[in-house]
DNA sequence: TAGATTGTTAATCGATTAACAATC
DNA sequence: TAGATTGTTAATCGATTAACAATC
């Protein structure tokens, strides 16, 4: 069965398991948010978590909340709310991404060694397990538990390690040759933290990092 | 006029000046997006845009931009496209963001410093006016064109300085505290680059940033 | 002129919300 | 039991899209 992904069927059946084969941009959106929370809730100590809770850390509608969730099985208890842990661990079988997943990370700045030492990929299970600089004196400095290595290499470590990310904490005028290289070696995912408009082929996704755009919407309706 | 804010007039005067008081959430944050991609295409001297550039790089239907902007005026030209910087300023206008606003920035680690050396704040109106550091070893270091503070003196420099934001670029357990200080000083608004689960009262806005659940959306679409 | 792209309409689809029965 | 919170419905609203005339 191939469902059209622009035509998602309106009821999706909810018994376990028997989810739409993809799930909408809004609730794979949405699923994520609530992932990161759960998480950070989960390490907090915090065993169970309304969907009015849900709702003040996401700013999602908790109404939405429960009917996201509702979607895929029966995971709350009625008067006393979610199970923390095992809801994280549906949400990532919903999301598919239960895995490792292993990351390619440029520049080995500021930028760079702040993500390298942040926990933020590693508790959604992204591993960093290389890091490239064209700076020849940065290479082989060590970074984490990382050796800083030439681009030379990008090709065999995509390869022998399965990178399917690369994120790109470099210059903006770095950015659209390494985005080149990336899509070269087969990579089909890029984060990018420069302000470059990056272009790739249609297959290949980039985010772009946009603090300032986040800020300017909330500064809007502080000032309104 | 007051309208209400979850209310706004399905059909907007398209007439210049006589826009609705308060824009929905959802043409705020496009607004945002075109913004950021416009400020970047006129530092590369791109003179014009079409929407359908406009849409491959901020992934918004390319009518829905068309339509989100001429809510507000004629801005584009047939057969050409939008004037670049005749539209960066039109939508500052709308977002009523065209001043400079200040920040104050905590933590002067490798992530503080990445953001005080970095133009993603400048390009749009920010300015970094204070870094703070609880590590009396860094207080007094300079960072960019400031010298590290003690928190001590949060309260005159968010007075003296006008402060509207505070971006925290501290560990995950120094945070909360933080949030707590700027309430007590009364900043609206709160950048949040660890992972903690802030809480605040219901008037302060917490942007919490999320690589990690941009990632897991991304592998999502790219692993179905 | 011919090609390109905006501005706008009309139709459809998905998101949002209030409300409340079910039930822990 | 009483209080709390889920799961679900039904109604409404906003977003999305295709299509195309207007016009640069």
């Amino acid at each position: 069965m191939t469902l059209d992904p622009l035509n998602p069927p309106t009821v999706p059946s909810p018994a376990e398991g028997i989810a739409p084969e993809r799930l909408s941009l809004g609730v794979a959106a949405r699923l994520s948010r609530y992932l990161q929370v759960l998480t950070q809730a989960k390490k907090m100590g915090k065993e169970t978590i309304s969907s009015q809770e849900l709702s003040d850390y996401t700013h999602v509608n908790s109404t939405q909340i429960r009917r996201d969730l509702s979607g895929f099985g029966k995971f709350g208890k009625r008067g006393v709310g979610y199970n923390v842990e095992s809801l994280v661990s549906q949400i990532r079988k919903i999301l598919r991404t239960a895995g490792q997943h292993n990351i390619a990370l440029f520049g080995a700045g500021h930028l760079g060694r702040a993500i390298a030492g942040s926990d933020i990929f590693a508790d959604h299970g992204f591993r960093v397990v290389a890091i490239f600089d064209t700076d020849p004196a940065k290479v082989g400095m060590a970074v984490g538990t990382q050796t800083v290595r030439h681009l030379d290499d990008l090709r065999s470590v995509v390869e022998e390690e399965d990178v399917v990310v690369g994120v790109l904490a470099v210059p903006t005028a770095a950015a659209q040759g390494l985005a080149d290289d990336l899509v070269a070696v087969g990579v089909k995912i890029i984060f990018n933290y420069s302000e470059a408009l990056l272009d790739v082929p249609p297959e290949v996704t980039v985010h772009t990092s946009s603090p300032a755009v986040d800020l300017l919407y909330a500064l809007y309706f502080y000032l309104t």
